[in-house]
DNA sequence: ACAATGACCCAGT
DNA sequence: AACTGGGCCATTG
């Protein structure tokens, strides 16, 4: 990792924000940094495995979990999601509706 | 500097 | 609804 963490400060800004029992999207962080690269947001999460940064309350636009995630598979953030007070719509979804979180 | 990659998003078919 | 292709932009080799 660099010192220069640009990218990756502000997305671990912006995922720290994110309230306990709530759940933000890619794509809304990436834009709320002034980028336009979900992916980015991803990979900062992904690689930081910092406790500061809740990677299980970043989900898909859809509040679609993803499959390849560190913790164990979407099964697992599922269960931490769970722990925080959300509840699930579908096998892999979040009520956005509810538990949307916008910056 | 270039090419390939990526926990995504959007539009078209 | 599923698949395809394009975009976006930082990271890595």
């Amino acid at each position: 990792m660099k010192e220069k963490d640009s990218f990756f400060d502000q997305i671990r800004a912006q995922v720290a924000k994110i309230p306990k029992g709530r759940v933000s999207t890619y794509g809304e962080i990436a834009r709320s940094i002034g980028s336009r690269d979900a992916r980015k947001v991803g990979w900062a999460v992904y690689g930081n495995k910092d406790p500061k940064i809740p990677c299980h309350r970043v989900v898909a636009k859809d509040g679609n979990l993803s499959e390849k995630f560190s913790f164990g598979g979407y099964l697992m953030q599922k269960q931490m999601l769970e722990a925080e007070g959300i509840i699930f719509n579908d096998e892999k979804k979040v009520d956005m509706e509810k538990y949307g979180f916008s910056f």
